[in-house]
DNA sequence: ACAAATAGTCAGAAGTTCTGACTAGTATGA
DNA sequence: TCATACTAGTCAGAACTTCTGACTATTTGT
């Protein structure tokens, strides 16, 4: 460590940081949203999620998931409709509520961004940008086949 | 969601990757070391760390690190010696059994940080890397001054 | 010497995440 | 159509992680 920083400590410290900043955000507009209600949160679509989506999304199991989405439920956020294309799935919807944590995010997210670009310039922003889809392709689970259900992610076959 | 990733999960992807992966292979190789636990002694110095700064460095509370380093130290990991500049502190050093960990986990990260560079090529690789470097500038909590003491990071400021 | 700040610990509670076992609906193929 | 395998989600319980609050010992600065 002495060593120049890992390629893991310099992506954690943004990814932290601007996730940091958008909860508190949306803590100091009043929502008692936790870190990992809001890893979760994030990811549910505008048209509605599945658990089991959403769960391999923020990698954690889909009984992590059930009971974020529990909490987000109650507390009136996120709403679980039945899923008119299967019987044995709900999807999961941002409510009117849930919306107004969004108009909260969204801006600060942007604003975040545009600190970043200007540190960055335009040039290097976008090109840091496309680095960054180009790895996930390389590193979303999505994308490794012959996963199984109960595994938030991969990892898990160690031990 | 429908629309491009945000930067929150396009950083999470690769983090998350580069975690597991390595993770993976310490507990393959018979080391029962936790996701956590690896959060924190991925941070100690060769020279030795005292506790609050893996805590900032790690973005937890002191009392969260203590746990965890009691942890590997119990499994022989990491061993706490009395910091000679301080006597209120205490050095975290690497024993030989935490060694092993590191000379199987360095190769790994080696293997990932490869194939990310293949993925990139040599060019965009370097570039992604100062890019990453510039916004550890700008988003590193250490560089944010006059933050207490029990807080894990940034964010908290809220509710 | 004294006050303030820092390093770390102790105790307890809350929050998160996991494993295992289970129910119900879907898809496939004989 | 029926059996089988698979997928979506739930229930229960245990383990792990993280936090808040209160405290001791030591150092720093005046």
């Amino acid at each position: 460590m002495t060593d120049e920083p890992s390629l893991g400590v310099l992506l954690f410290l943004p990814y932290r940081h601007l996730e940091d900043r958008v909860l508190a955000a949306v803590q100091a507009a009043g929502h008692p949203i936790t870190l990992a209600q809001a890893r979760v949160f994030q990811r549910v679509d505008q048209a509605g999620s599945r658990l089991t989506t959403l769960a391999r999304a923020a990698q954690v199991t889909k009984q992590t998931a059930a009971y974020l989405v529990d909490q987000l439920e109650s507390a009136g956020y996120l709403e679980r409709v039945p899923d008119p294309r299967d019987g044995r799935a709900r999807l999961i919807r941002i409510t009117a509520k849930g919306r107004a944590v969004v108009a909260i995010a969204r801006p600060v997210q942007a604003e975040i961004e545009a600190e970043w670009t200007a540190r960055l310039g335009p040039r290097r922003s976008a090109e840091f940008r496309k680095s960054l889809l180009a790895l996930g392709e390389l590193t979303d689970p999505f994308a490794i086949p012959g996963r199984s259900h109960d595994q938030p992610g991969p990892a898990a076959g160690a031990g």
